[in-house]
DNA sequence: CAGCTGACTTTTC
DNA sequence: CGAAAAGCCAGCT
């Protein structure tokens, strides 16, 4: 279904930002998976760049809801955003419970966990 | 309104 | 393998 426009809010909420997309596919992420900035990216749209699911995620502390953004690397399944967590190490321990497996920073069979919202939603 | 910035990606050397 | 540059675009100052 298209969930994408499912995001609107009440008329209420006025303020809308395009975080709320990237929130909202970053909550859907089942546990044991991960999926890639690009991906997300391709999903909200072609205008949406990888640097702005990013900087969505940046904002991910700001906002109330509960962000696991360790469920989202880069293309190659690196954990480029460690060092933006409490602490540089606790992106790879919450990604160690999820089940996956981390070595040297790096999502381990990255393909195989991959999660693609474009073919796991929208098709 | 204009310039900066950024948890990315791809290409090139 | 690694460093650098260019493309990308919305939000912030």
């Amino acid at each position: 279904m298209s969930r994408k426009k499912t995001i609107k809010q009440s008329s209420t909420q006025k303020e809308y930002s395009f975080f709320q997309d990237v929130f909202d596919v970053v909550l859907q992420i089942p546990k044991g998976r991960a999926t890639s900035y690009g991906a997300i990216a391709k999903y909200l749209g072609t205008k949406m760049s990888a640097r702005m699911v990013g900087w969505a995620m940046n904002a991910s502390h700001t906002s109330s809801l509960k962000i696991p953004a360790q469920r989202v690397v880069n293309r190659n399944g690196i954990l480029t955003g460690k060092f933006h967590f409490a602490t540089p190490t606790l992106m790879e321990e919450l990604l160690v419970k999820d089940g996956l497996t981390i070595k040297n920073d790096t999502i381990v069979d990255f393909k195989n966990v991959f999660w693609d919202p474009v073919i796991e939603l929208d098709l």
